[in-house]
DNA sequence: CTAGGGTTAG
């Protein structure tokens, strides 16, 4: 009984430790807990994984499972539950669905949660039918739906373009008792706002507020991003002050969306600014910070430094994601060093990244811009697979070569293999036809275009 | 302990 007791202290204990990032301590505690006779139980390791996997690397939270056999203690579903939704977090979604068969394997059920996190990842990786489908298991089969599935739901519907079923599920949700939490709101808020349907956010926003809701940290930056990319900056600028004054800038979020924000619109020198106040604030920066710091170097071509944070990043304990490594390269082709930023593609292999097309893209749309559009060409024949990034950064760099035939011969393979490209791209090829003479070209060219439209 | 907001290319 006592030494039971005592566990739960431990568990509490290691919890509140890691909760302040402070894992070498969380281990300290756990050494002097079985010095004193205090044992280790499920729990304690579930909220080191789980700890371990936000705070260091999903690597890092899968190498406690080890442990846990060692130790002698088996995995529960809680144990899966965590490290497969930190996997889905970090996007290595295939992870998820292996670990999931992993614990099916053990003969450890998996709970509601489970299924939650399942159609989480289903979403994810673009397949809501899939995810559908699970759903409907759910409802329909032996499980009681949670709260959290109908979140998860609405929130991936959201994400994978169907706002409007979102919002019919929602109300459909609403009208047999279920009660909304914050966490729904936002979900929803954001989805409006991400198809710019401003009005039907704002509603929503209105509704929340009516039924006595505050709106919390997401919901604020939700709104706030949304600002910025309507560019209404004066409004999300005041959005962040608002937050500072109501403590909701502890972390990163708020600063990262506003300085992301303004360096994709070349507001280099207000970008600095919002990285002093965030500094001066004393917040401890999280990877997406770092990479955003990073990303504001390289903007203004400061790549030694940029490259001195990648060093720091290792020295805190983190793992350089493929964000971090994809905006090195981005900012040394951006500085003209292509042999660097191909050294650092195949460093990234060697780190066991797999391939990276936003990378590769960087590469095409640098040699382009630095004027060397058949190295660009020899690349893009070279890539197995391309997206409507790839063809898109190449039809405008042909443009600004001046070889609007070749760069109308791409424009149309991309229109048949069914990538968007845009607007103005496909604007610049037709006038850039008319303005070297080849009248009859752009007008083929033009109802190439429509026809597509129509099939699409 | 697990869902919702932030970071990369045109």
């Amino acid at each position: 009984m006592v030494a039971k007791l005592s566990t739960k202290v431990l568990n509490i204990c290691i919890a509140s430790i890691c909760k302040s990032k402070q894992l070498g301590k969380a281990e300290n505690v756990l050494i002097d807990g079985i010095r004193l006779g205090v044992l280790p139980d499920v729990v304690t390791y579930n909220t080191l994984i789980d700890a371990y996997c936000r705070f260091v690397s999903f690597d890092a939270g899968y190498a406690v499972l080890y442990r846990m056999n060692e130790a002698g203690i088996n995995p529960d579903v809680i144990s899966y539950n965590s490290l497969i939704s930190a996997a889905a977090r970090k996007c290595l979604l295939s992870k998820s669905l292996n670990l999931f068969d992993e614990m099916l394997q053990r003969g450890i059920h998996p709970d509601v949660w489970s299924y939650n996190i399942l159609m989480d990842c289903l979403f994810k990786l673009g397949k809501p039918d899939e995810a559908n489908r699970i759903f409907m298991d759910i409802v329909l089969g032996e499980f009681r739906p949670s709260p959290a599935t109908y979140n998860v739901m609405i929130n991936g519907l959201c994400k994978n373009g169907y706002v409007n079923n979102a919002l019919a599920l929602f109300r459909n949700l609403q009208r047999h008792g279920f009660i909304p939490q914050i966490l729904t709101y936002n979900a929803l808020i954001n989805g409006l706002c991400k198809s710019r349907r401003m009005g039907a956010a704002r509603r929503i926003l209105k509704e929340f507020g009516e039924l006595g809701y505050e709106p919390n940290a997401i919901t604020y930056t939700t709104v706030m991003k949304c600002c910025f990319q309507c560019s209404k900056f004066e409004e999300g600028l005041e959005i962040l002050h608002e937050m500072r004054s109501k403590g909701y800038t502890f972390d990163g979020f708020a600063y990262c969306t506003v300085i992301a924000a303004l360096i994709k619109t070349g507001r280099i020198q207000e970008a600095n600014e919002i990285i002093e106040q965030m500094q001066s604030n004393g917040i401890e920066p999280d990877l997406v910070s770092y990479n955003t710091l990073i990303n504001l170097y390289c903007r203004q071509g400061k790549l030694d430094d940029a490259l001195k944070l990648l060093d720091e990043i290792e020295k805190e304990g983190l793992e350089c994601d493929k964000y971090t490594h994809t905006i090195i390269i981005h900012g040394l082709c951006m500085a003209g060093n292509f042999l660097g930023a191909q050294q650092h593609l195949n460093y990234m292999n060697t780190l066991g990244f797999g391939f990276n097309l936003v990378a590769v893209n960087c590469m095409l749309d640098g040699f382009g811009k630095a004027g060397h559009i058949d190295h660009a060409l020899k690349l893009f024949e070279a890539m197995e697979v391309k997206d409507s990034f790839t063809y898109t950064i190449l039809v405008h760099n042909l443009c600004r070569a001046g070889r609007f035939l070749s760069a109308s011969k791409i424009l149309v393979s991309c229109l048949k293999c069914g990538f968007k490209i845009l607007r103005a791209t496909q604007r610049a090829v037709i006038d850039g036809l008319i303005s070297i003479g080849y009248t009859n070209e752009a007008k083929k060219l033009k109802s190439k275009i429509r026809m597509v439209r129509l099939l699409h």
